[in-house]
DNA sequence: GCCGTTTTCGGCCCGACTGTTTTCAGTCG
């Protein structure tokens, strides 16, 4: 079957490809638009195609006559013939150039008009040599830092590594008390998995000083430009960070159009524009009026609708669930109780049993799950029922110390290539939680995987599947399964799915997530922590859980400990 | 290319910044 993001990234490439040739921006607007619907659908568009044919796809929003036809050539011959003729008529390197941040359309034909290079590499060479015959000073400046820019990051950096130099800025900005209010935007605000530029925005009486302030940031290793209410700089880590000054008047506005999403912006200027509004960054206009807002609250509740927090705006249906008062009560920090997965130093994590308990205590966890890795994860001095019997001594006797705390004997099975446990369930028995995770067999058909991990969760001992895709962010792409196939038996087995909050995994990822909590499924928010700093990661999963519109009862590190012990012996 | 409880044609979200083309094109969010 044809996935859904297979549809997403041809409807980019007919975007791409259209917006190099100068087409109709509207028209390019539609296959943006068709791309992103295709990753957010709950159903596989194949299926919806088996079920009604063409006609049937015209029915999902955003799709017309038009893409129908090509979702059917797709689906039929495995090709657009469209689309490999436009292939056919552009050199392939402007499409790569555009990618490049502050390279467009325009500029992008002319560098390679211009400069006939092979690559991305090859074409900095040449501008380093002889751009200036083509470019003024700045602008060829400017091009150029693109380039490193993108290069140098691989496209986007982490959101851990993100909050981390906004926290750094923020906090220098708010020492100063030139500026109030500061607050980053984007997709930062939205907690999105990975983040481009790094965007705060403040008020301040006199924004020049402010400005000014901010270009001399100890963190910053090269001061871009500072303006009059703007400025920017790279951070020594390679990030852009940009500061704005607002005016307070608007400041509610402002927030709500800088932190985006550019999907979610869009459909509320639609929806406001249907209701003779008008929503800009300045304000509402109603007729002649401008409405400013000082607050989101005001610009939401002026649209008619309830606030919206920024996880959820993705364009996931978040809007019209304000309109109906249907929005998700979110999962917040202070409901979650514990951490179900925690490695020690029995297998391949750093820390003692008995330290991972104080940190637990110190953080009010009310449990910890000490899950180690089992015995054919070799590499990471994987244990035996012989060495987990010797751990449970030790895990007693930590347990008489820190009465407050439930300190669960849990571990981290692995899942072989057919899905077979690698211990025995006269072994699974005496463990309080098990989570089964693949390690392996990574390349395996998506109809392997997809048995494994059923076969996986029908063990009456399996209480959580670890990681589920098994993807790094940046770095790895996870492998592939029918997910509505493992969430049906997920949600069936009363079996949760990991939240894993490790930075760079946060698996599953919010989409899968969204799709999952739809079908019934429920989730266990984990760090999978191999140190004693890693049990305060649980925040990142937080983020993950509500991008996928979680609440407190989808979340099982949420429920009452009766509750939780009662899940636990039932799965 | 998509869409329609005024429309099957004629709209489509809206504005700022940058550089340098002194009246605007290109890019971005």
């Amino acid at each position: 079957m044809v996935s859904n993001s297979e549809f997403a990234k041809i409807f980019e490439e007919f975007s791409e490809i259209l917006e190099l040739k100068d087409a109709n921006r509207f028209r390019i607007a539609a296959y943006q638009k068709a791309s992103q619907t295709a990753k957010s659908l709950g159903e596989p568009i194949e299926q919806i195609y088996e079920r009604g044919g063409a006609k049937e796809l015209d029915n999902i929003p955003g799709i017309g006559k038009g893409i129908a036809q090509k979702i059917e050539e797709y689906i039929k011959t495995g090709r657009v013939k469209e689309l490999e003729g436009l292939r056919k008529s552009l050199p392939r390197q402007e499409v790569e150039y555009m990618r490049v941040p502050g390279i467009g359309p325009k500029t992008a034909t002319k560098l390679h008009k211009e400069f006939r290079a092979k690559d991305l590499a090859d074409l900095k060479s040449r501008l380093e040599k002889s751009g200036s015959k083509y470019f003024k000073e700045k602008t060829l400046a400017n091009i150029l830092r693109g380039i490193e820019v993108y290069k140098g990051m691989g496209g986007r950096m982490l959101l851990v590594e993100a909050r981390e130099i906004a926290r750094e800025a923020v906090e220098y900005l708010e020492k100063s008390r030139l500026a109030s209010k500061v607050t980053p935007v984007g997709s930062l605000r939205r907690f999105k998995e990975t983040v481009g530029d790094i965007d705060i925005v403040a008020i301040a009486p006199d924004p020049k000083k402010a400005i000014e302030y901010f270009s001399k940031f100890p963190g910053a290793k090269e001061v871009i430009s500072k303006g009059e209410a703007k400025g920017t700089i790279i951070h020594r880590l390679g990030a852009q960070v940009d500061f704005e000054i607002m005016p307070e008047e608007s400041f509610g506005s402002l927030l709500q159009h800088f932190t985006g999403s550019k999907e979610h912006n869009i459909h509320l200027r639609t929806y406001a524009q249907e209701h003779g509004m008008s929503v800009s960054e300045h304000g509402i206009k109603k007729g002649k009026k401008l409405i400013r807002c000082r607050t989101e609250e005001e610009v939401y509740g002026t649209l008619g609708m309830k606030y919206i927090e920024p996880e959820l705006r993705e364009d996931r249906g978040e809007i019209e669930a304000a309109l109906n008062d249907k929005l998700p009560e979110l999962i917040e920090m202070k409901d979650i109780k514990g951490d179900f997965h925690v490695h020690s130093n029995w297998s391949d994590g750093n820390a003692k049993i008995e330290d991972l308990a104080r940190k637990a205590v110190e953080l009010g966890h009310k449990f910890l799950a000490i899950s180690d890795h089992t015995v054919t994860l070799g590499i990471a001095r994987g244990l035996d029922s012989k060495r987990f019997n010797q751990r449970r001594r030790e895990i007693e006797s930590v347990r008489k110390k820190y009465r407050g705390l439930n300190l669960f004997d849990s571990c981290e099975v692995n899942i072989g290539s057919d899905g077979s446990l690698d211990l025995p369930d006269e072994a699974m028995k005496y463990f309080d939680v098990v989570t089964a995770s693949i390690h392996s067999g990574f390349n395996q058909s998506k109809e392997q995987i997809t048995k494994r991990m059923i076969r996986a969760m029908e063990n009456a001992y399996v209480d959580v599947i670890g990681h589920p895709t098994g993807r790094l962010i940046n770095r790895r792409e996870g492998y592939s399964a029918d997910w509505e196939q493992v969430f049906k038996t997920a949600a069936q087995e009363n079996v949760a799915l990991e939240i894993n909050a490790s930075p760079d995994r946060l698996d599953l990822p919010d989409g899968l997530v969204l799709k999952a909590k739809k079908m019934g499924v429920r989730f266990a928010i984990s760090t999978d922590s191999h140190s004693l700093e890693q049990l305060s990661f649980l925040p990142f999963g937080i983020s993950v859980a509500r991008r996928g519109w979680c609440e407190k009862k989808d979340i099982v590190n949420a429920l009452e400990l009766e509750e939780l012990i009662k899940w636990l012996r039932g799965g």
